[in-house]
DNA sequence: ACTAAATCGTTCGGTACCGAATAGTAGTGT
DNA sequence: ACACTACTATTCGGTACCGAACGATTTAGT
């Protein structure tokens, strides 16, 4: 187990320290605790650190984004395939589609072949606003992974996608 | 960079060469975005795994067992340190008090040396819960770092809280 | 051909979430 | 004593979120 912890991190640290002391009688495993509770955290704090500083000049939220650059990147689709690949329910994708129209950026279009379902189409607009977005979006990704080498980050990628797949294995059943 | 990646990542790969190829060009940090946007991914699908399958069975919210956590392990405190250490905003926070209230878990007690603050105190029963959900998380945990071995979890948590450190030090301003 | 089952997207009820605005309380300076 | 400032938790408006229930449509089975 490596121990070249930061000096800052003797507070997270603690926090881990003091759960094993007063669950000792539970018998935890410490280490997928303190691995996935990280993440947890971690991905709290990005959020809203993001949605603070760069997605709230835009008027999006995090979702909202989300969706648009799902859209951008693997293109037009249908709001099944679209809600599962922002990571929402389609209860959920609803509403977000209702908030894009309404400024613009996506559209909804009907497919003649099969009336159930509905294609979900980029406006001109919503390409612009994230390739204005991304950019932005970015160097803030940068800054906050500044204290990683480039071997961290993509060890840090390469693990997370490893705990992903395993639990979107678990997932299907 | 590592290339170690396990046969059912080449899904995964593929997103961020998409992304190199439809954006190039913007210039981006490829190695920062992979590692952040793992992290979001990961964490929701953690999320959404967790509460349905662990704490869906005790009517918990994710928040409302964060809250419940925090307060076993650090105990009894006032609602400001309580939002900051569960990561939510005091607004957030007077609404899940008001669920964990309603159902007997956590209790609001009030401070008389000074009657703006509150005290949040964890009942019999909110302990119970706790110590309760607490194992099954945990199992789940290991669960879905099954994948990973012990170094690799440590590692994990560690890069975790590096980037946790750089974005509070950033939000710090 | 016609019922039954499967598959869409949407709606709904309940909860969570943020930031801003608010009301109440304590401390400070004069 | 009094205004002024600082700080607390709460409320509010708007959005997001899930799962379940729903209505509409297509497909499968007989």
């Amino acid at each position: 187990m490596p121990r070249a912890f930061s000096a800052g991190d003797e507070e997270l640290i603690e926090a881990e320290r003091l759960i094993r002391d007063r669950m000792s009688g539970l018998d935890l495993d410490l280490l997928s605790l303190a691995a996935v509770s990280n993440v947890f955290r971690t991905a709290t704090v990005l959020r809203n650190h993001m949605e603070r500083d760069v997605l709230r000049r835009h008027e999006l939220s995090w979702s909202a984004f989300v969706v648009l650059f799902v859209l951008r990147i693997w293109g037009s689709q249908e709001s099944r395939s679209l809600a599962t690949e922002a990571g929402i329910s389609g209860g959920t994708l609803s509403g977000v589609l209702d908030t894009l129209e309404r400024k613009g950026l996506a559209e909804r279009r009907a497919i003649p072949e099969d009336r159930r379902r509905v294609e979900v189409i980029l406006t001109a607009t919503g390409t612009k606003v994230v390739d204005e977005v991304m950019p932005a979006l970015n160097r803030e990704e940068a800054l906050v992974t500044g204290g990683l080498t480039d071997d961290e980050m993509a060890s840090l990628a390469r693990l997370l996608r490893k705990v992903l797949r395993t639990t979107e294995d678990l997932d299907e059943r």
